[in-house]
DNA sequence: CAGTGGTCTAGACCACTGG
DNA sequence: CAGTGGTCTAGACCACTGG
């Protein structure tokens, strides 16, 4: 199969010849003109059309492989993958696309919502103790039936007023970014697990003792590094189950 | 500097030049013979100990690097990495690894090693009922105290022996890998919240009630889609928790 | 300046896949 | 069999760090 391969690649950028191609190779991919399981160039094709060696084309591919855009067959070449969810990764979702992505209606019951100081979760932000936080208590509904209780302090500062908005249908994060400008970036979390006190247990109608996944959460914005909500969410162990995919260093 | 450098090294290895130093390498590290910003062999020193060329010594230190194991700077040389205790949820790591990441010593009690046939396991891999499995279950051990119960299947057709060896001090994967050859790709994993049986507790030292974290996880080889092994582990809740990196699609 | 990692070349032999 | 990716060689020039 011959093909044109028109990509520009410019000998004189500082940026490698192997990193050019292996964007433009990625731009083909993501626009859609190179789809699933169609065939990537070869080696010794890419060596051709761009007058480089094969180990540059290799590297180019290489990189690729290890970001998950193609997948190599020795023998047979190489293929676009499946656009994946990014291998190794747990999203970080709303508890309502969660349940969606399980089938399950989403609902909430609103507990709490108020302006307040909480040290202990001031420190676990790095923040200064008399940092001011909305806090926001959720008994979360799955097909309409208790799932989870879910606490979320969010920093005031960025987000004033917030605690005046109803969440009983509404997404918490979906106002955030709608009313507040904030995008949420990553978050790291704990996972836990620990057995229902009474208030959990009362809330939530398991028995005292009903083993339960505790998960702690700190969500930063889109620069990475501002720390903006700190949530703590108990799931009824007999409901909830997590689903992780690992990758191998 | 000069250093006597006396890794081994197979050349009549099937295992190439580059994988077998990368792991000496990460043994070293592993071992604590290298610390935390001790200077690794640089591209040269390794070229000429081992009779190999730059570019493979590069290939071994290069992956090193994206394994998070050393951090390189140009002009400077190559050094260990801080030991990152994170990201428990992101890799795919042996319980070892996962100790050692968390600053603590790992150990384990072999309490039983057989071929085995489970239509259960078999199905869970989409397997026929009637395949064989050598079945390893360890009790393992966080600085001589139990930590977890470890149960692993793994298919005896692409291991057959594998119950001969004393995993007491051994790695089941760096077994796998490095006695059959198997490199592992990825792994789907469930977490959930259940609480410890007699069995379980009496092993584990704990009362019967206790919370503990129950996983289940199939391995893949790194061809990303052969089931190679089935595991169920449960961990004390009292003394384990996971941390996740999550991100914002 | 010598030493480091970063990129690149132009070859080589190998195992594997499919026709 | 021709074509593929996987590994490896023995060089080269470059930018960078530190003494």
């Amino acid at each position: 199969m011959k093909r044109k391969l028109i990509l520009p690649i410019d000998r004189g950028s500082p940026l490698p010849i192997y990193y050019q191609l292996k964007e433009a190779l990625k731009q083909q991919i993501e626009s859609g003109a190179l789809k699933p399981h169609d065939r990537m160039p070869s080696e010794r094709e890419l060596e051709e059309a761009y007058h480089i060696s094969r180990m540059t084309a290799r590297r180019a591919l290489a990189e690729l492989e290890a970001e998950g855009y193609i997948y190599r067959v020795q023998g047979k070449g190489s293929f676009v993958a499946e656009p994946k969810v990014r291998q190794g990764l747990l999203w970080l979702t709303s508890f309502t696309e969660d349940m969606r992505g399980r089938g399950m209606r989403a609902g909430a019951k609103v507990l709490r919502a108020e302006v307040v100081k909480d040290e202990r979760v001031a420190r676990r932000l790095g923040l200064d103790p008399a940092e001011e936080f909305v806090m926001l208590q959720r008994l979360r509904l799955a097909d309409g039936k208790p799932m989870a209780l879910e606490t979320s302090y969010l920093r005031r500062h960025f987000c004033p007023g917030l605690e005046k908005y109803d969440f009983t249908d509404r997404s918490l994060y979906r106002t955030l970014q709608e009313e507040y400008g904030l995008r949420l970036g990553r978050a790291e979390q704990t996972v836990e697990a620990k057995v229902a006190d009474e208030f959990e247990a009362e809330l939530l109608g398991v028995k005292p003792g009903t083993p339960m996944l505790s998960m702690e959460r700190i969500t930063y914005l889109d620069d990475g590094q501002t720390p903006i909500e700190f949530v703590r969410s108990v799931y009824r162990g007999d409901r909830y189950k997590l689903y992780v995919e690992l990758k191998r260093r």
